[in-house]
Order: C-alpha cells, then structure tokens, then sequence
DNA sequence: CGTAAATTACGAACACAATCGTAATACCAT
DNA sequence: ATGGTATTACGATTGTGTTCGTAATTTACG
C-alpha cells in the first residue's frame, strides 16, 4: 500500500492552488488564499513550511525566493478521498456516489457523452 | 442557504453509525467503534456529549441510558461532501469525479444500469 | 433498603492546527 | 557600501479535537 497522505483543510487549499498552477512563490499562493480568507501573509509562509517539513511539497531554495511544487499529484488525493466518501458515507456504494453527484450537480450534455463512453468501455469487459 | 454542517472526522464516524441504525445508544455506537480503533468507553460517551451540546445529535433521557438521534439525515451529508469535493478536488467539474469514481472503484453491472437510465433523465431535459 | 453494576457528568491533559508578531536575512536601487 | 524592502525564520499564543480518569447518578436485584 502506498503512502497515507493527509493534509489539513488549510493545506489542502494550498496545494490546490499549488496544482493550479504547477509550483508558486508563498506570494503567489497568498494573494490567491486572501481572496477567500482574511490572513496575514505569515500565516500562509508559516503553513507552506510546515507543509515542506511533513513533505507535502519540495522547494528550491536557490533564490532568495524560494519556490514551492507539491510532491502529491492531484490525482491522488481525488482517488483517496473519493475512495474514503465510498466508503464512510456511500456504504461502498460507487454509484450511489455518481447518483448523487449527478443528480445535484448537473454536468453538460458533453459531460455526459463522455460517461455514457466510460461506462460502455467498463460494461464491454 | 441552510444551516452549515461540519462534523470532525470522529463525529462523522459515530454519526455514519446512528445512520446505519436509525438510533442507538453509547454503548452500541462504542461496540462498533471499537471495531477499528483502540479507545475508551468514556472517549465515545463524551464526543457524543458534545454532538449533543453542538445539536448534531438529540437524545431521549427518558430512561437513565440515552438514546442518541442524528438530527441531520445522511443525504445531507453527501451531498455537502460531495459538492466540496467537486469544487476542491475537480475544479468545479462533476463529470470528472464521476469518471474518477467509475473509473478506480467498478460497480456492478446493475450499478451501471442504473446509472445509464439517470443519464437519460437528465438528457431528456 | 442497600449494595453492585452500568451509565452519565465533569474536568483535566494532550496533541495539533492556525494565526500572528517580531527578528533575522537577502536583495535591490541609489 | 548602505538603507529600504521583501522574504524567511522562529517562537508564542490561541483554539479545538481527542482522550481518559474519576466522581456522581441511576438502576437492578438480593
């Protein structure tokens, strides 16, 4: 089994920006989280440093400014906390997930063709 | 807007057990808990306390053991979970997580049916 | 009744996340 | 070089979740 990879709620908006945008300056990552939060720029340095010591991201501290890459690809912590929502609030269930999520949130007709071909390509297995 | 709705991670756990069994007492909840993690009794007496405080949970005290009742139906919970996830995890893309979901956890042909047939509701539209 | 067993109530301790103030450091422009 | 500015480093504080020990309460039963 691979590593346990948990980030905080804080942490996780980080790295979303961070995926965003492949790697960023504490800067960068702070005038896009005070959009949302009223924070002070310390606070945003201060959490990327103890995301680098848990080693969520690497930085290259060359310059002066140092440059912060996630090490976790976005892709793992969909499948993670897509597979811990199965499990704790869809009984296991996977499509009573994409019932749900359907449901609710509708996604465009193109959206839907590329299901339809998902789901074509699973049932010819 | 409704009410905002954030159980801990802990709270989540007891509150996916009342769901499962409409109400229950502590002593039950902790049976179930104890299943996976190493705790006290006292431990789930007192974060089940606090639901209570928090109004997650009512309790009838009519008998000197309490029965506990999650205030909040599990549906509500998915779909705040669900709707978070699309937008932190998906970029605010449902189809994504559907793929994502169908893609890494297969469901049952039957699943897939039934999935197909929501898919043509929506397209019908 | 009165004692044992189970349950609840309460408070304290611990861990960790989040926040910020201040000091140290590096860089740039003049 | 030097002073100003931006950045990093560090430490302290606060808040909250989790845990558990112990006391108080209720119930059941001899």
């Amino acid at each position: 089994m691979s590593k346990q990879f948990k980030p905080t709620e804080s942490e996780l908006e980080i790295l979303s920006i961070l995926w965003e945008h492949e790697h960023a300056t504490v800067r960068m990552v702070h005038e896009v989280v005070q959009k949302t939060r009223d924070v002070g720029y310390t606070t945003t340095l201060k959490l990327m440093q103890i995301m680098h010591e848990k080693g969520l991201v690497t930085r290259n501290e060359t310059a002066k400014t140092h440059i912060y890459t996630p090490v976790f690809v976005k892709e793992k912590a969909q499948e993670q906390y897509v597979g811990k929502m199965i499990k704790t609030l869809f009984s296991g269930s996977t499509s009573q997930l994409v019932l749900q999520a359907l449901g609710k949130h509708k996604p465009t007709s193109q959206d839907l063709i590329d299901i339809k071909k998902l789901i074509e390509e699973l049932e010819s297995k």
